[in-house]
DNA sequence: AATGAATGAGCATTCATTCAT
DNA sequence: CATGAATGAATGCTCATTCAT
């Protein structure tokens, strides 16, 4: 009973994140997100307010994802580069391996569907790896430029590595992934004289 | 006259710039489109097919805009390094003097708005810029990886510049738009070993 | 356990009155009727067959209860004259402690959402009523207009008269209440000539 | 041009006001009323923000072809009494020949759908009317109850006299509405003392 | 009896596009 | 070329009612 309920709520989110991905949210009318999901119009609104409800809902489930997969298996000893590796490589994967659910969270990013609200919420999630460039700032290890750009750089060199991976799908190898962070790090990493 | 015919097609052209970057374009109805530009509803069908065509015909202005901004008053007889970081300099300038312009051109790039055709046209544009990367690589000035992620990181951080520097107006000044730049490339420098 | 269904069953009576008169009935929905009853959407549809339903037995057992309060305590040994009277000075202070119940009357009288089968039955209580009037008319007591426009009349003022007082509630006292009959009254009595 | 204009516009009031008295605003689909007009169902919404404009303009159009009705041919020399006697006979005779739009008038005078706005606008129009109920009061023309009463008192009996009319049109004869108006006067008026 | 998730027909409203003037 | 009234398919959302539990 209570399974069937929730698969309804996760095949609606399932279709929805197919269809907006696919065609947009303006694109999308919410009689076809039904249909794909095999469910009524009515259920749609039963489980989700509207559409803005459906979409914001959709931004935070994924965006957790996202960021549960950053952090996942993330060797606690490890150096601060190392962790921070080790994130990117996971995050990429997780793009890689995850296309429309990486395309959605980086589409709406900016968006003005998702609501400020739901913007902070996921900024919440995002508070503790913002910490590591600080300590990476002050340990010296990546240079001193003002932290909001280097967190905008990483992040989007990041969804730029993704994407590219996404569209040359044949250019995938562990070397690849290890060039493109090398290519982040060292614009970011400070220099060291000789 | 005639030149009020070409003023109404290009304040149609101006009104539909500002809506589609503020409204996107599924959010932004025709009707408030001519209303903006000042012209009956059915004018606006008169100068272009239809939504499409507008939005298309924008676009393919905007690109070229962006790419004569890039290669204006680039010094013929620079080296190949210092013409890369002039046009940089000249991308982010155009990018940070026309937020509308430069969101629009970004926003659609990737979007299923924008016809394959138009895509091709626009692309044909960045052909000349993209010869630069070739040879550079061939020059040994940049990092040996293979052209198309040099050309995806590039213009990815081409754009994550400009759209920092429209998050933060106060950031702006000659020492940070050389800083970003400096970021960019020595994430594709050979780094010389001493 | 039948406490507390008759209990489920007045509360849905109780609630769709209060919302019948404050939203009118097409935009009262069934769901909120349930809510505000404190009950699942499913039981009201146990109750009553339907929305339709709900509103005709609605009807029903105001209209009984504003009879009673007319006949209540009439002094059966009294005039014609003063057990009208009497009859219309209940039925205002009724109409003045019911409010809603009293519009709820009114509003739905001459409403096609009350089934012609309803409006018979409640016309049946009406009936002794009516009597008095054709009885006053062959007593020479009020004028001898056709006793159909005096009926209407009657009541017409009589729901006038609760209209007016709830409209301003600073005018009740019993001094209005007797103006408020004495007009009534002295557009029906018969002037006797001195 | 200009009349076909206008003709959609008369068209889709007319079906709207036959709809509306006969099932209601609840229950009568914009759909239809297009339908009925002959027109688009985008056609009412170009004539009209929505359904509640249309509603509102609808009855402040009704409300002064009732009032011009009301003070149309009213001999200007004659006296208080029996200016307000033609107004009376004026009323009901428009009443009885126009019974959608009286009925339109009386059933929404109350309801939620006409916008206060819309309410004090149509009641601009009856304060010259309500001047003589103060003039005749002070003239002591009729019972020196307070204004308030007196007004609703009138207005209440001139529509139930409608009404009235409407359900029994057999009665309706020069005697009758005479007949009508004397019993909405006599319990006006002054009584005097022999 | 009671529940509340599910249903899907129905509705108000929008909007790209046409066309007579 | 320009106008803007007219069109009607399409869309987000509501709601009375059902039914499995």
């Amino acid at each position: 009973m209570n399974s069937a309920v929730i698969d309804k709520r996760e095949k609606i989110l399932k279709a929805a994140l197919n269809l907006f991905t696919e065609r947009g949210f303006h694109n999308t009318p919410t009689s076809l997100i039904a249909k794909e999901a095999g469910v009524a119009t009515g259920t749609l609104f039963h489980h989700f307010k509207n559409k803005e409800e459906l979409i914001n809902r959709l931004y935070l489930d994924l965006k957790k994802q996202k960021m549960n997969a950053l952090i996942e298996a993330v060797d606690e000893t490890a150096s601060l580069q190392e962790k921070l590796k080790s994130m990117w490589i996971n995050g990429v994967q997780w793009g890689i391996m995850h296309p429309k659910e990486f395309q959605f969270v980086m589409q709406y990013s900016n968006s003005p569907f998702i609501s400020h609200l739901t913007k902070e919420q996921a900024m919440g999630e995002y508070q503790s790896t913002f910490c590591l460039f600080e300590q990476a700032i002050s340990d010296g290890l990546i240079k001193p430029a003002y932290p909001e750009f280097v967190a905008d750089y990483f992040e989007g060199i990041f969804n730029l590595a993704v994407s590219h991976f996404r569209k040359y799908p044949e250019k995938i190898s562990e070397e690849n992934l290890d060039l493109a962070f090398d290519m982040c790090w060292n614009g970011i990493a400070r220099v060291l004289e000789s």
